[in-house]
DNA sequence: ATGACGGTAGCATACCGA
C-alpha cells in the first residue's frame, strides 16, 4: 500500500499538477493540506475520474484537508475532538484497503509566527501550542485503539537543526521553537514512528522550499511534512521518500509530496 | 531587517504562509 501526503497550497491552482502526479505515481491514499477550498468548490467530479474518492474538512480561502482514496472512505473526525478551532486543520478517516481497516488522518498543524505588520502578537504562537496539545491527547487516544493508524500532515515543524537549510537564520522561527519541537517529539515517544527518519537517519528530507529566489534550484528547503505511524504499520514500513518532482513542475505548490509504501 | 513569491478575495490591496 502506497500512501502520500501533499500540501497542495490550493487544490484548484494545483489541479493540472495533482492529476499529473496522481496518474503517474497511482498512491492508494493522499492526505492533502491547505486546499483551500469550501464543499462547493472542490473537484470531486475530476477527482472520481482519475479513479479517487475524495472526503473533506473544507474552508474558503484558508487551511482545509482532505483525504483521497482508490478504496472506501468513512469520516472518523472533523476537527480535533475536544478543540474549538476555527480553522479546517484534521480530519480523520477510515480507509477500508480490501479485508483491511487503516485509520489515516491528514493535519494540517498551525504556522504559529506573527503576522508581518505585527511581530509582537505571540497569539498565533499560542494557538499553535494549544492545537498541538490537543494533537497529542488525540494521539494518545489513537494508540490506545491498537489499530493500524497514519497520522500525516504539513506539521510546520522543523524537528532538528538538520531539517532545514540554515537553523540559524530560522532559530527564533516558530517552526523551530524548543516549545513546538517538544511537542511534536512529545507525540513519537507516545509510540509514533517518523516514516522518513526511521528508514533514513541521516539524509536530508526537505518537503518544502520557499517560492521565492532560487529556493528549490538551491535546495534551500526544510522538512516540514511528516507521516507517523503507529507500531503495527512501522513494522511493515518498507519504503518512505520524498517525491521532488511535482516542486519542480510549472506553478507547483512550495511542498512537495511525502510517500510511504507498506507491506 | 526586509522582502521575495504565490493564492485568495475581489478589484486595490490586505492577509496568509514558512
Amino acid at each position: 500500500m502506497k500512501i502520500a501526503t501533499f500540501n497542495v497550497n490550493s487544490i484548484n491552482a494545483r489541479m493540472e499538477n495533482l492529476a499529473g502526479w496522481l496518474d503517474s505515481e497511482a498512491p492508494d491514499v493522499v492526505l492533502l493540506q491547505e486546499i483551500k477550498s469550501d464543499y462547493a468548490a472542490f473537484p470531486f467530479f475530476d477527482l472520481q475520474t482519475l479513479g479517487y474518492n475524495a472526503k473533506i474538512l473544507g474552508q474558503k480561502s484558508y487551511n482545509g484537508v482532505a483525504v483521497l482514496s482508490r478504496y472506501k472512505i468513512e469520516i472518523a473526525h472533523e476537527n480535533l475532538p475536544n478543540f474549538k478551532d476555527e480553522n479546517s486543520r484534521y480530519l480523520e478517516a477510515v480507509i477500508h484497503v480490501k479485508d483491511e481497516k487503516i485509520r489515516v488522518a491528514s493535519a494540517y498543524f498551525p504556522n504559529g509566527n506573527p503576522p508581518y505588520n505585527n511581530p509582537d502578537d505571540n497569539s498565533k504562537f499560542d494557538y499553535k501550542l494549544k492545537w498541538m496539545e490537543a494533537m497529542y491527547a488525540h494521539a494518545k487516544d489513537l494508540l490506545s485503539l491498537n489499530e493500524p493508524v497514519i497520522l500525516g500532515g504539513d506539521f510546520n515543524v522543523i524537528i532538528t537543526n538538520s531539517d532545514v537549510y540554515d537553523p540559524e537564520m530560522f532559530k527564533n522561527n516558530a517552526l523551530m521553537r524548543e516549545e513546538v519541537r517538544q511537542r511534536l517529539k512529545a507525540i513519537e515517544y507516545l509510540g509514533f514512528y517518523d516514516a522518513f527518519r526511521t528508514l533514513h537517519p541521516k539524509d536530508v528530507g526537505y518537503t518544502f522550499w520557499d517560492y521565492s529566489g532560487n529556493a528549490f534550484n538551491a535546495d534551500l528547503g526544510m522538512r516540514i511534512d511528516y507521516i507517523l505511524l503507529s507500531p503495527i504499520l512501522a513494522d511493515r514500513l518498507s519504503k518512505c521518500y520524498v517525491d521532488k518532482n511535482p516542486r519542480g513542475k510549472v506553478k507547483p505548490s512550495d511542498h512537495t509530496p511525502l510517500i510511504a509504501e507498506l507491506k
